[in-house]
RNA sequence: GGGCGCAUAGCUCAGUUGGCUAGAGCAAUUGGUUUACACCCAGUAGGUCGCUGGUUCGAGUCCAGCUGCGCCCACCA
């Protein structure tokens, strides 16, 4: 924005659905209130349960939304808060209806029965990214199934299945064996007879299953050194094929025409009311009946306890695997057979579209040759390693789950209608009569689906909403719920009631000859369904909004590499699709991550994060932003050690670590400091303690945001100084002339400091244009602090007052400086820049070559420009040796123990140029080392007791304050050191390949380092010979 | 199991196409306060750059292997 650039950064909040309803529903509990178990029995009773539930939720994000708006208005971050945003208000509501209707009329929507991630807690599918992967110490149990004719007469052989899940077996409905095994394919064709259950079922061949290693080959495996393959040495050779209760089960499932038996109800118990044909299995089967309502867990041990009676198991082995858990109830998954949403993301527009978007540079050949493309990329990722991530993403993507069994998100805009018309007209017909009588017909894209009876009529238009609620309205079941069997006597029930029925259906028979119910889809969309329209959305679209013209495509987006698949990829497809090809934003930079001081991930729900306000509280916002900047680099993510501070006395001290659950290291729920007990932020958010007024809860702080602190102080301290020494200027500045095209016009240090200037400036710009903030960070700090507050303003601070040149230079340096850490601390640079408009008068900054444009407010001023022709590499050498000599002298003075108030006499030998130089420099010198001149020359004889500081050709002795023992023995030390040194460059330049293969100008800056080292070491010498 | 990354001073991290006598902040340590700043100033000490090989005139930097961590992905027999 200070470079003119047209920019937005416009704040918002997305709506969390799954996170938002778990964490909304759990607090109404723990506080004794209706929650979302009442408001379901409600909505069942015909109330409206599911709106007072979402005003429930919405209250508790508004209060929540605010507090997260205000850190960020506490942080100082310069967003446009009219614009501010959220995912389920109205503008981004229209924009999910259109997306969704376009998908749905160019058949990128469907429904499909489907294995889903089912999390039973939560009872909602989840995408295949919102499962977690967690090791767990599970066994293999071996379970034997008699094998059996047609008919199902026991042959007394067994086939041994091995599985980690034996309660799913309920829901086999068959056994497979790998066609190429040859002591088993022999079974093929045969039956088993399901232990428990007593379902016949076929032995199949499917190639899928993993052929078990004889001991032979296990034998020859080990001998040879090849390792074992895990899952053939566990297998048996029989797989059980569960379709409804395993992924791979319902592809083999598919291939074969199995049945699909789903044995669960949407909690995890077992189950006959959710597809298990039991009219055959129940009958005088007391065994299966007790597994009836048991969990999933229960229902396990109850089926080993089962096959170990009945001398069924063969073996039970320990296993350690990976089992998917949900990551809002971290409960294991269940694969679950139901109707869901699907985007098909697979789809060249869309999977494609994002494909061709990468960056030629940072796009990969596939190996399968896909996706090959002329197409010139614009999608960049900083650091570009995240390029891959992306594409492998894509390329093995699978069709995105998109409906989530919760009330909080947008709800699916997809209606179910069902017409019963008595004459047997197609119902399809009737229903676009209805919505042609109301005008509404353009507003619908209605689809028969093969495998239910009802229409699904998907619509962008609130009115629909409304006409079809019309049709609906007398019917309360919710029609999904509905099995297929159920649905013909439904009919039979509804049209018995029908001449009790209400007005609302005499308006629908009067628009046709037909009774007719609808009830919306009860699903809402995926959190990033929304999320993934935000670049869209948020500027109106679909409406052609200015906005949407000025700000999509935009530049950059800034997020973290966890959600490059979540969201990133999501709004590339969708930017595209509904864009005309448009990008979203053309570069993404992935920041690293802060962790805790023991290295992981900071967590709301873990509690082991840092407030925002916290570190405001204790360091300033100030403080915090420059710390942030100065530590987020782009290779490695940065631990931060995260301290309390006592809220009886606000001292900071470590607090005492617990072990969470998950092996995770959290501060102790109770903490006690000097005798006084307090609570820690996760005791809070793990609801394990509650502050009490005796006990309250502890602010955190870390040490690592000190150095910002200290910055800020640095910063204030300066101004303080460098204005009181601008104060009543007089005269007229200069302001041509004395750029560094004519230099001779200001003294050493000016051109220095200006010169300085010019690469900080040139340093900064190119680290932000290349999100190297921390190198940004990095470069002001040096400037101000290390160059401007050590060095020139030291230099001045005698003669500032004096001299309107360097008052000129002083007040540029000054200016330019706040301008540079603006973006990194906006709240003391616009105050301390207050300061420097009410005292110095903008002619006073800037000069030629420095751009630095009035501006009454910090926040609108521009960005500073120094033409890098300015860029002074004379005056750079020049002061380089100055401070070189300043810093030895001072070593040495340290070294001799020379109190640091006392002045020491000093001569000099120099050659003439250099002389010249240091005389007319001698204002500078003799302050920062306290030295009186004594003379300056070619030639100077050694005063007695003198200790020699060399500076390449410059010998500079001080007097009297040392004997000749003492600087015999450091010369001598001094000695070595440059003897090392000869010897390494003379090695260099001996090996003639070096000489030979080196580039030229390294050669011969070893040569210069050669020629220098030599004669610093003859100096040496001649200056032990010296001392005799 | 696949992929990506990390291991550099006591701590937290830089080190940009190989040229380094390896840096910063904090911590440690010596000395310093008649007015910009002790949240400061002037110094000092501290590293065989995880290990083993290789490429090269030259390796913290490139390659291979090993060890130890972290993250992401993966069809839980």
């Amino acid at each position: 924005r200070m470079r003119g650039f047209n920019t937005l950064w416009m704040p918002g909040t997305d709506h969390a659905g799954i996170a938002t309803q778990t964490v909304v529903d759990k607090r109404l509990q723990q506080e004794g209130k209706p929650a979302l178990k009442e408001y379901k029995q409600q909505e069942l009773e015909g109330k409206d349960g599911r709106g007072q539930f979402i005003a429930r939720v919405t209250a508790w994000k508004d209060e929540y939304e605010e507090t997260i708006t205000n850190q960020l208005k506490e942080m100082g971050c310069s967003c446009d808060w009219d614009r501010q945003r959220f995912t389920m208000d109205d503008q981004c509501a229209k924009a999910v209806r259109e997306a969704f209707f376009q998908l749905f009329k160019d058949g990128l929507i469907y429904r499909g029965k489907r294995l889903v991630n089912w999390d039973p807690v939560s009872q909602t599918a989840l995408a295949d990214d919102e499962v977690e992967m967690q090791e767990i110490d599970g066994n293999f149990y071996y379970m034997k199934y008699p094998v059996c004719d047609a008919q199902g007469n026991l042959t007394g052989e067994f086939a041994t299945v091995a599985t980690t899940r034996p309660e799913t077996m309920l829901g086999d409905t068959a056994v497979a064996v790998n066609p190429s095994d040859a002591p088993r394919a022999k079974y093929i064709g045969q039956f088993v007879r399901l232990p428990i259950v007593n379902r016949v079922i076929p032995i199949i061949a499917d190639d899928y299953v993993v052929i078990p290693l004889t001991d032979a080959d296990a034998e020859r495996s080990e001998a040879s050194g090849t390792p074992i393959d895990n899952k053939a040495k566990m297998a048996s050779g029989f797989l059980k094929v569960t379709p409804a209760h395993d992924p791979n089960d319902y592809e083999i499932g598919q291939r074969h025409n199995l049945a699909i038996i789903n044995v669960m109800a949407p909690d995890a118990s077992i189950s006959f009311a959710y597809g298990w044909p039991v009219e055959k299995c129940t009958e005088n089967n007391t065994d299966l009946e007790a597994l009836i309502g048991l969990s999933r867990e229960e229902a396990r041990k109850a089926v080993v306890k089962w096959f170990k009676a009945n001398d069924l198991m063969a073996e039970v082995k320990p296993y350690r695997h990976a089992v998917g858990h949900s990551y809002r109830s971290h409960v294991p998954i269940e694969p679950y057979y139901t109707d869901q949403w699907y985007v098909k993301v697979t789809d060249d527009k869309l999977r494609g579209a994002a494909l061709r978007a990468m960056a030629n540079n940072q796009r990969e050949q596939s190996d399968d040759g896909s996706f090959k493309t002329d197409e010139q990329g614009e999608l960049s990722f900083t650091p570009s390693r995240y390029a891959k991530t992306f594409q492998t993403w894509h390329e093995n993507i699978r069709d995105w789950c998109i409906s989530r069994q919760l009330w909080w998100g947008h709800r699916i805009p997809v209606w179910f209608v069902a017409i019963l018309s008595p004459n047997g007209r197609d119902s399809e017909l009737i229903l676009r009569k209805y919505l042609a009588e109301v005008g509404l017909e353009d507003q619908v894209v209605i689809r028969k689906p093969e495998t239910h009876s009802f229409l699904e009529v998907c619509t962008h238009s609130q009115e629909v909403d409304l006409a079809l609620g019309y049709l609906g309205t007398f019917r309360q079941k919710p029609l999904v719920s509905v099995r297929e069997e159920e649905l013909e006597s439904d009919r039979n029930q509804i049209l018995k009631q029908a001449p009790k029925l209400s007005s609302v259906e005499e308006t629908a028979k009067s628009i046709g000859e037909f009774l007719s119910f609808s009830e919306q889809d009860p699903d809402v969309l995926d959190t990033w369904f929304s999320s993934a329209l935000w670049p869209l959305s948020t500027m109106g679209w679909p409406d052609n909004t200015p906005e949407l013209a000025k700000w999509n495509p935009t530049s950059v987006l800034c997020t973290a590499r966890e959600i490059i698949t979540l969201w990133v990829s999501r709004m590339v497809m969708f930017n595209r699709y509904f864009k005309h090809g448009d990008l979203p934003f053309k570069d993404v930079f992935i920041h690293a991550m802060i962790q805790d001081g023991h290295g992981q991930k900071m967590s709301k729900s873990l509690g082991n994060g840092v407030d925002p306000m916290d570190i405001i509280h204790s360091h300033g916002a100030d403080a915090m932003r420059y710390t942030l900047t100065k530590i987020t680099t782009q290779t490695q993510d940065v631990r931060l050690p995260v301290d309390m501070v006592d809220p009886h006395t606000g001292e900071t001290f470590t607090p005492e670590y617990i072990t969470a659950s998950g092996g995770v290291k959290v501060a102790a729920p109770e903490q006690t400091y000097k005798g006084k007990k307090m609570v820690s932020s996760y005791g809070v958010a793990s609801g394990k303690a509650r502050p009490t007024d005796d006990a309250p809860l502890a602010r955190n702080s870390s040490e690592k945001f000190d150095e910002g602190q200290r910055f800020a102080n640095k910063l204030w301290n300066a101004f303080r100084f460098a204005l009181a020494n601008l104060e009543n200027l007089s005269g007229s500045p200069r302001r041509d002339g004395v750029g560094f095209a004519d230099a001779k016009g200001l003294a050493l240090a000016d051109r220095w400091i200006l010169n300085q200037l010019t690469k900080t400036i040139g340093a900064v710009d190119s680290a932000l244009r290349e999100y190297r903030f921390s190198d940004y960070a990095t470069a002001v700090y040096d400037f101000f602090w290390r160059d401007l507050c050590d060095w020139y303003i030291e230099i001045v601070k005698r003669t500032v007052k004096e001299s309107p040149a360097q008052q000129q230079v002083l007040a540029t340096c000054l200016d330019a400086s706040l301008r540079l850490l603006h973006p990194a601390m906006p709240f003391i640079t616009e105050r301390l820049w207050q300061a420097l408009n009410s005292q110095v008068p903008a002619a006073w900054r800037g000069l030629a070559g420095f751009e630095l444009k009035p501006s009454e407010m910090l926040i609108r001023a521009a960005w500073p420009k120094a033409d890098s022709a300015l860029l002074d590499t004379d005056a750079e050498r020049d002061f380089e040796l100055i401070r070189t000599i300043i810093i030895k002298i001072r070593e040495a003075r340290t070294a001799y123990k020379i109190p640091p108030r006392q002045e020491v006499q000093a001569t000099t030998q120099a050659p003439a140029p250099i002389a010249s130089l240091l005389l007319t420099n001698r204002n500078i010198t003799q302050p920062l080392t306290g030295c009186i001149g004594r003379g300056v020359g070619p030639h100077v004889d050694r005063p007695a007791n003198s200790a020699a500081v060399l500076v390449g050709e410059v010998t500079v002795y001080l007097h009297d304050v040392v004997d000749a023992q003492t600087e015999k023995a450091r010369l001598t030390k001094l000695l070595a050191d440059k003897e090392k040194q000869v010897k390494t460059l003379d090695g260099r330049l001996s090996n003639a390949k070096y000489v030979s293969s080196a580039p030229a100008h390294l050669v011969q800056e070893t040569r210069d380092q050669h020629a220098a080292a030599i004669r610093e070491l003859e100096q040496v010498q001649q200056q032990i010979a010296e001392l005799g």
